[in-house]
DNA sequence: TTTTTAATATGAATAAAATTCATATTTTTA
DNA sequence: TAAAAATATGAATTTTATTCATATTAAAAA
């Protein structure tokens, strides 16, 4: 008295209607005659409602069977649906791919080769996760993100870092501006500047972790810019000096409104790595979107090298 | 590596969702924990997929999951649906009535006792059935039909016909007809006529089977006609004569264009029967369509007498 | 941190259920 | 009416699901 509709029997109802009795039915479902015999009259116990008409003699349903015929028809094809979904993201055909970024700057390469992978993978669900840039770590542990671009490596268990290009933060100011006449800049050059930058905290941004901070220095004063072009035309109109990554600047270097220079003597050298789930590694798409963020990185070098 | 994805499962996931936590979940569907983790561990392995995040602590859905539980939302309300449709089929509240009628004017009280029972039971499914007039009774033990309005009570196993009412079949002519001067009609009386009747073999129609059939006697002519209202038409404008049950004739009693006269001396008696299988007379909707029958009845042979 | 507590996983035993086999019964057809 | 085809049934068997006892793991508290 405890038995449910089961998939089973939808299957075995479908399969008697479709065959025009239960022994075809049985071979189209590679059992026995008996097995669904025995199913059926459970199931006609379990609802209480005769599904079939047994007096004639290939049986057939009654119209509560065939109200049961109709749910068959509805639901077993979402079944098979959901089963094929299922198989494609085993394959590494489909997946999830949600991206958290620490380095804001990284949107400039990034879009470019979600784009190409768009194209390639389609049935990824590809997201950019706003707003966990600091506990981009541990989402990633906690398999809310899948993908986190960062300069930090760190040894994490069940997270693998893969580096995928090294970068240099540059000094950018107008050309007009006194510090362009220096071969490089200094920590203590910013003192008496405002310093233009993105909107995060100062821990992610390459001039203060690796330059200001190190150095105790202070800029005189810090203005905040959403977007790398409207940081640029600041600096262009002389509103204040920024550091952007080599690659981000590659454009404006042929430009003589600007100076670019290095941090320090010896400039100041980053990598930039893709911090996944070490298990994720296995997946064909996150391969591939590793590889294609290292052949973009390839050509933004490229581009730099020609100037 | 046989098993299949079961409502079980869905339940499983959709409780879990909803309890926040797995042991929450078997509480809500009484059964333990370990149960559901069993069950959850085999889905997984079935689909090789993973349906939960288990880094963090009350598990969660993962994409997969989610894709899962929107699936169960889906479907798990269809069953429960139609599981409350048998439960409305086995108490009888719904349920099939398909009609099938040997006697062509029965139409005439059928259709107000339909309408009555309609309004009484909304969810079961009426439906007359035409074509079948010869092979009603096969096709009531096939259970192609649930109800056979016949004038021929059979002894068959398995199906019980009960008595509604008794009617006379009467002649009817238009008030000028010369046979209105008689009595009674005899068989004899035809053999001059047209005879209008409905579109039925013989054997369907009263006035061949018990008066011109045994007596041998074939009218001058006949014409067939679909609607009583037509036939009454035509027997007005003395295109010839008829023979109806004396209810259908009861609303023109009192109309002097017509002549209404027994059958032979003693009159052609008949009853009506609902024949149907035995075991429907336990519907509840079954026995009070016949007891509806029955007033209707009741009602037509008082406004026979009361004329 | 370390400890404690809550939540889930697991293996073996048990319980439940579905399927098969052999055969009986019923319906249809010749 | 017999033969053939289709379905039903009971008991044995196999498969599958659940429980129990306990281990493991993640989160919360100290």
């Amino acid at each position: 008295m405890k038995m449910h509709i089961e998939f089973r029997h939808l299957r075995t109802v479908r399969a008697v209607h479709e065959a025009g009795g239960v022994a075809r039915a049985a071979d189209l479902l590679n059992t026995t005659q008996s097995a669904l015999s025995h199913q059926i009259k459970g199931l006609e116990k379990q609802t209480g409602v005769e599904l079939f008409i047994r007096k004639s003699k290939p049986i057939r349903l009654s119209a509560a069977g065939q109200r049961l015929l109709k749910l068959a028809n509805k639901i077993l094809p979402e079944i098979d649906a959901i089963q094929s979904e299922f198989e494609d993201l085993r394959s590494g055909k489909s997946g999830r791919l949600h991206i958290a970024i620490e380095c804001h700057a990284c949107f400039e390469w990034l879009f470019p080769v979600l784009e190409k992978f768009r194209q390639k993978w389609p049935d990824v669900d590809i997201d950019i996760k706003p707003g966990l840039a600091f506990e981009a770590l541990p989402a990633l542990q906690k398999e809310n993100v899948d993908l986190v671009i960062s300069s930090d490596p760190e040894k994490l268990p069940g997270i693998t870092f893969t580096h995928l290009f090294d970068y240099k933060s540059v000094f950018v100011s107008s050309a007009k501006h006194p510090l362009s006449k220096k071969k490089w800049i200094e920590a203590s050059d910013f003192t008496k500047e405002t310093l233009i930058t993105y909107p995060v905290e100062r821990s992610r941004l390459d001039v203060f972790s690796q330059l200001l901070i190190p150095n105790k220095v202070e800029p005189a004063q810090i203005r905040k810019a959403d977007l790398t072009s409207i940081i640029l035309l600041l600096v262009a109109s002389d509103r204040g000096v920024t550091v952007l990554p080599d690659w981000v600047v590659a454009e404006i270097r042929t430009n003589s409104d600007y100076s670019i220079k290095p941090l320090s003597k010896k400039g100041v050298e980053r990598g930039l790595y893709a911090a996944t789930r070490t298990e994720c590694l296995e997946k064909p798409f996150m391969r591939n979107l590793i590889d294609l963020a290292g052949q973009e990185a390839g050509r933004l070098q490229k581009s730099l090298d020609s100037l």
